[in-house]
RNA sequence: GGGCAAUUAGCUCAGCUGGUUAGAGCGUUCGAUUCACAUUCGAAAGGUCACUGGUUCGAAUCCAGUAUUGCCCACCA
């Protein structure tokens, strides 16, 4: 017998054994079954599992689990990322920290660091591989990987080396985000914006008055820019030069039109810095001016800034001002100033633009191939959403998908971090020097390249590794190469991927579950490198996308709806607590149901523990029905068929029909990536029709072929959402011919095991008893108490005299009269209901006041309802335009609410004469 | 500055393409230890669906505007 209440630590590490010792996640490519794929968004190789993992561990594992069981060949891929920026700055940290070092890259140097890095990183991804397994994912673990894997980084190099020779690739000095903190560059992405007030200087520059919120930047101000049709700067003329007394001495400035400057804002006239700021730099391109550096890559300033060289740019803004100020150069301060300052998403620290020689992706050369044309990576992203080939739920994200190409610029790749995919170029030192030019790269490859081809001397490797997402952007279909094929550096890339079985049986992937949060980082980007490799190949008819469909969700907030953060640890929610405490089932179930794609939801833990309840329930309504079948000598394994339904009482029918409805409903609404919708409709099916009305009811007469198969479908129907107590559950009941229930076949709906009459037969009989019960508590009998019940029913008498014990137990009735007329009673409370009129007597007991006053209510509030009915009806518009059965349904509410209303009057009139 | 969303019971949320006397869970109140389950059972109270207009025979649902909140994007010095 199983135990009192469901101890989920006592099952799940066992079944998820069992599971996986079975092979039940690993997926077959040789399979004829119809592939269903996806991959897992590798969760970041530097700590624990939160809750931003369970919720995307639990919704694609409901994917992954009903598609097994509707009998596609489910294929998903687990894997951990490396997460360059992330994971070095959190080592360095922890070196800082804990090894008390001053500066772990300097001290340590490259090869040291990356070492210590890969055994942080292992012990990391141990770490991760559990947890993910406490979830109840099913996916394939023999085909586990990470984005640093030695095929992975063979595609790395691979795709890197293709963009370069198809020109998309190039290395250039551009103005890029330079973190002074973590010392490299970082995307447009990986920056945000927070709004500061600053003081918001205006100086005296020449003739002309200049503001600016970074006065520590205009050292080498010597351009100052207004609008060409500016009139009170009309006598000035583009190019004409003159000179100005400046922070440090006399400065020749130079006189810029330019369109880019508002005249309405500030005074109109400005002075650029091209090398620390984007419009600047535009500007200065469009001009061809001069560019000069301001401030270091350790955020000091330069020897041009004189006096203030090697001053942190904080501590030397004040003195600058000071300065100017003792010149007699300085105009106002406006204190209260607000604009936006970009930090660092990673580090938060201030973000300052530098010119720098970075490698770029450029995103609007036309020469990427795609289904036998040429565009740009631009063009491809925006086709393939515009034609639908990749569908994004919720489609609101399409627009912002579609707002963020259009505002896309190049994409700088490279990072100055050593944990990472390193650049696969090549300088050779002796041709640099022999010829005293740049550095030129001479060879891109995908093998390490050791020396020059020509003059034979060694080579060094580019210092810079690549963007995290650069590699991450390969995922679906690298995981999915070969790793043994990969190996033999002879095969082409296309190659590789034609002949790797995995490739080709489950890619492209189905569906892409993530976060909203990193649309652009990754979704994008696995679009735009999936198209442009895959774009080419005629086998894949010229192109591939990686996923059908994108599913995005949205963030687990506190139950105020504030953020979750490591920074404030109240406020965390840890997976693994609530696992531990309420099982990993009902942590599931809280996360899903009530959320929608691409909304937050708030999590908090009373709505665990709620789940944790009803994952309860179902254990002990199955202990019910093993229960029955125990007292019935009956063994569940040997149920196999379902009696013929004339062989069946009311409530088994109208069970069985419940269930094809909910077997349908679960279909829908699962194709349809209705989740929480689902779970709450299994959750009500299971607690409300099932345990609180037919198992009570069955305790008379139980039907044990219908007891046990009805809970098994639930426990089908249930388990992608709770896998650990359905499939334990299952072992009890299955049929002995059956496997595990994670391989079971899942249930089509049976037309002909509907039946829609005794469902509502039933619902009659349950209107019944609730009203027996209803009166009971307002007349306040005590629940042990038997009553006399008399029911009047002109249409259901004999159906309710065909289920006199229901109503006997479950309304602890003693003496029951049932008749199709109606006669005057003394001494009752009634209860009205649209079929049946039923009458609790018990002598003494009843409150006539009271009575008369609750259906004097009734009677009022009906009587209101009607009238706006009737009014309604009455209104011709309404009865000519309304579709006619819409009509039908208000005359039939008339027509129920009529004869209702005419008894409640006569009861009142009954009453009435009691009284005199 | 531009865009997107949200606003329904004390709290957390459903309510899909307009027709329900607007639902659920938690919490609250009353009652119950009935032999599957107190992680339970029965009953109840609680909402002018943010506001103002409009479309419509009919609006929580569609449209416009307002307010509040949240998010994303953006180079105004």
């Amino acid at each position: 017998m199983l135990p009192k209440a469901y101890d989920p630590k006592a099952v799940e590490d066992r079944i998820y054994a069992m599971w996986e010792e079975s092979g039940a996640f690993t997926a077959d490519a040789k399979s004829d079954k119809e592939p269903f794929t996806i991959a897992m968004p590798p969760p970041n190789a530097t700590g624990n599992l939160h809750l931003g993992h369970a919720v995307m561990l639990a919704l694609q594992d409901i994917f992954i689990r009903f598609q097994r069981m509707r009998g596609k060949e489910a294929l998903w891929v687990p894997g951990t990322d490396h997460a360059a920026i992330a994971t070095e700055s959190m080592v360095i940290r922890k070196l800082q920290k804990e090894k008390k070092m001053k500066d772990p890259r300097a001290q340590l140097g490259r090869e040291t660091l990356v070492n210590e890095i890969r055994t942080f990183v292992e012990q990391s991804k141990k770490t991760i591989r559990g947890q993910v397994r406490k979830m109840g994912s099913s996916c394939d673990w023999s085909r586990e990987r990470y984005t640093m894997d030695a095929t992975l980084n063979r595609c790395v190099n691979e795709v890197f080396v293709k963009m370069y020779r198809d020109g998309l690739i190039y290395r250039g000095h551009r103005i890029v985000n330079w973190d002074p903190k973590l010392q490299t560059t970082v995307s447009d992405d990986e920056i945000e914006h927070e709004e500061r007030t600053e003081p918001f200087y205006t100086f005296k520059y020449g003739p002309f008055e200049i503001s600016t919120s970074r006065p520590e930047t205009k050292f080498g101000d010597k351009y100052v820019v207004m609008h060409p049709d500016d009139k009170r700067y009309a006598k000035y003329e583009h190019g004409q030069t003159m000179t100005v007394e400046w922070i440090n001495g006399p400065i020749e400035a130079t006189v810029i039109k330019d369109k880019a400057v508002d005249p309405e804002f500030g005074t109109g006239v400005m002075t650029i810095t091209p090398w620390h700021d984007h419009v600047d730099f535009d500007l200065a391109e469009r001009h061809k001016l001069e560019k000069q550096q301001i401030i270091g890559f350790d955020g000091k300033l330069l020897p041009i800034a004189g006096e203030f060289s090697g001053m942190p740019i904080e501590d030397a803004r004040e003195k600058i001002v000071e300065k100017l100020k003792s010149k007699g150069l300085l105009v106002s301060i406006k204190e209260d100033y607000v604009h936006n300052v970009s930090l660092s998403q990673r580090g938060k620290g201030k973000i300052e633009p530098q010119i720098k020689e970075q490698w770029f992706i450029d995103v609007n050369k036309r020469v990427v191939k795609w289904k036998r044309r040429e565009l740009s990576l631009k063009e491809v992203m925006q086709e393939v959403v515009k034609t639908g080939l990749i569908k994004i739920i919720p489609e609101r994200f399409e627009k912002e998908y579609f707002h963020w190409i259009d505002n896309l610029r190049d994409w700088c790749i490279s990072r100055q971090i050593w944990w990472g995919h390193r650049v696969p170029v090549y300088y050779c030192t002796k041709c640099k020097e022999a010829n005293g030019k740049p550095q030129e790269h001479l060879y891109v490859g995908t093998e390490p390249f050791v020396t020059h081809e020509l003059c034979g001397s060694p080579v060094t490797q580019d210092p810079d590794t690549l963007d995290t997402w650069f590699s991450s952007a390969l995922w679906t279909w690298s995981t999915l190469i070969d790793t043994e094929l990969a190996e033999d550096m002879s095969m082409s890339l296309e190659e590789l991927l034609l002949t790797s079985p995995d490739f080709m049986k489950f890619h492209p992937t189905d569906v892409m579950e993530t976060g909203y949060d990193i649309i652009f980082f990754w979704v994008s980007r696995m679009i735009l490198m999936t198209t442009y490799v895959t774009g080419p190949m005629a086998e894949l008819e010229y192109g591939q996308v990686p996923f059908d469909t994108v599913y995005l969700h949205g963030m687990i907030r506190t139950r105020d709806g504030r953020k979750m953060s490591k920074s404030d640890p109240e406020t965390m929610i840890d997976p693994l607590d609530m696992i531990a405490k309420y099982g990993a089932d009902a942590l599931r179930l809280s996360m899903i149901v009530g959320q929608s794609p691409g909304a937050d939801s708030r999590l908090y833990e009373e709505k665990i523990a709620g789940y944790r309840n009803f994952v309860n329930k179902l254990w002990n309504a199955s202990r019910f029905v093993l229960m029955k079948c125990e007292e019935g000598h009956t063994d569940p394994s040997t149920i196999t068929a379902l009696p013929h339904a004339k062989d069946l009482s009311l409530a088994d029918r109208a069970l069985l029909h419940a269930l094809e409805v909910l077997i349908e409903d679960v279909m829908d609404g699962l194709t349809n990536y209705r989740l929480s919708e689902v779970g709450e409709r299994i959750y009500a099916f299971v607690w409300e029709y099932f345990c609180d009305w037919y198992l009570e009811l069955s305790k008379g007469t139980a039907n044990l072929a219908v007891l046990v198969h009805v809970l098994r479908k639930i426990l089908v129907l249930l388990h992608p959402y709770c896998p650990f107590v359905t499939e334990e559950l299952w072992a009890s009941v299955k049929s002995s011919d059956a496997g595990m229930l994670i391989k079971n076949t899942w249930p089509n709906a049976k037309a002909e095991r509907k039946d829609p009459e005794a469902y509502a037969q039933l619902q009659i009989l349950i209107d019944v008893i609730t009203a027996i019960r209803k009166l009971r508590s307002e007349q306040g009998i005590e629940p042990g108490k038997e009553v006399s019940v008399t029911i009047f029913s002109k249409d259901h008498a004999a159906l309710l005299d065909a289920q006199p014990e229901h109503i006997r137990r479950l309304g602890k009735v003693n003496s029951l009269t049932i008749s199709g007329k109606s006669v005057k009673l003394k001494n009752t409370a009634v209860a009205i209901l649209s079929g049946a009129e039923v009458h609790l007597s018990l002598e003494g007991l009843i409150d006539v006041e009271a009575e008369v006053k609750k259906l004097k209510i009734e009677h009022a509030d009906l009587t209101k309802y009607l009238k706006g009915i009737e009014a309604k009806l009455n209104d011709k518009s309404f009865t000519e335009k309304a579709p006619p059965k819409v009509v039908e349904m208000e005359r039939k509410k008339i027509e129920e609410g009529k004869d209702k209303l005419n008894k409640l009057a006569e009861r009142l009139s009954t009453l009435d004469n009691i009284k005199k």
